[in-house]
DNA sequence: AAGCAAAGCAACCGCCACGAC
DNA sequence: CGTCGTGGCGGTTGCTTTGCT
């Protein structure tokens, strides 16, 4: 539509991704970790600026992104913290673990808008719509001020908080409970699982129930399963006992993924040597990623 | 079944913040 | 202090899918 290309140089390619270009892009940080985003394209072997390779990155290909539709409860948080943020997705989504501002933006655009206004609720304002009119059109964000008032939002972190100190996630692809913490449940400024706080022990462990964060449930983390009968949590020496999956250099992904087992059906996923993906995730099957 | 409109969402663009020099 | 490079963010676009007539 006549729009400018966000990158000066010719012959980068733009629009969808394609599967060749996901596998390129995952394998690429998987076994270098990220790197320098302009640089990446090119050592990756990409067509693509750097800028794409980073959202394609962040908003799809991401191995801790929860996909599918927003519960209730995390939509009532959208709602919240939007009122107390009011346009800044990237804060918003990082009060909910697995899910993008992207995503959280289109949600809030395509249904918490509309749902808002048929309970006659401004959207910008929070306020009920009769009483808007002397109100500011904008909402007015003061930027040095991030402190959230007392809220039903504040009352849940709070009670994530009290739970930091044990908390344990069943982790189905090493048929294992992961213990981890969670710091306030941010996962840009403060991570909510600090990826270096995520230990795999070596013993297989039995989920818990019991220890699962009310919270996370609320979230669905234990949703976040994974299409893989991983049994050992040793790699081919036998000699991993902590894996974290989400330290800068994926080295631990590659571990985790060389030696799975080969599944069914997977005719809709791409080749690649270490991992599969499929070209449109069936997030709403639960899984982040399928593994083939 | 075909055509159209609306909805949903991935991707792009421009701007801004921040660190390095 | 100013400039440059890079990454991140929010707004917007436009393609695809879904629903309706």
């Amino acid at each position: 539509m006549g729009r400018k290309p966000c990158c000066d140089k010719v012959g980068l390619k733009k629009g969808p991704w394609t599967a060749e270009e996901d596998q390129k892009l995952i394998n690429f940080i998987l076994s270098n970790g990220q790197c320098s985003w302009r640089a990446l394209p090119k050592l990756a072997g990409l067509l693509r600026c750097g800028k794409s390779c980073r959202l394609r990155w962040t908003n799809y290909l991401r191995p801790d992104l929860k996909r599918g539709v927003l519960s209730e409860y995390e939509e009532q948080m959208v709602i919240d913290l939007h009122a107390q943020l009011g346009n800044r997705w990237s804060k918003i989504a990082s009060h909910l673990p697995g899910r993008t501002d992207n995503e959280i933006k289109n949600h809030w655009n395509t249904h918490i808008k509309k749902k808002l206004k048929k309970m006659g609720i401004d959207p910008l304002t929070h306020k009920p719509l009769s009483t808007i009119t002397s109100e500011p059109q904008e909402q007015k964000i003061d930027k040095s001020s991030m402190e959230l008032p007392e809220t039903s939002l504040n009352s849940t972190i709070t009670e994530a908080k009290e739970e930091e100190k044990s908390m344990k996630i069943t982790c189905p692809l090493l048929n294992q409970t992961i213990e981890t913490t969670i710091n306030g449940f941010c996962t840009k400024e403060v991570s909510l699982i600090e990826p270096r706080e995520i230990l795999v022990t070596s013993t297989n462990s039995a989920p818990s129930p019991t220890s699962s964060s009310k919270l996370l449930e609320e979230l669905e983390f234990h949703d976040l399963e994974w299409l893989i009968d991983y049994n050992s949590s040793s790699d081919d020496n036998g000699n991993i006992n902590n894996l974290g999956l989400w330290d800068d250099d994926f080295g631990a992904w590659g571990n985790l993924l060389s030696d799975r087992p080969k599944l069914a059906n997977d005719s809709d996923s791409f080749s690649s040597p270490q991992i599969q993906c499929p070209t449109r995730l069936p997030f709403d099957q639960e899984y982040s990623w399928m593994y083939t």
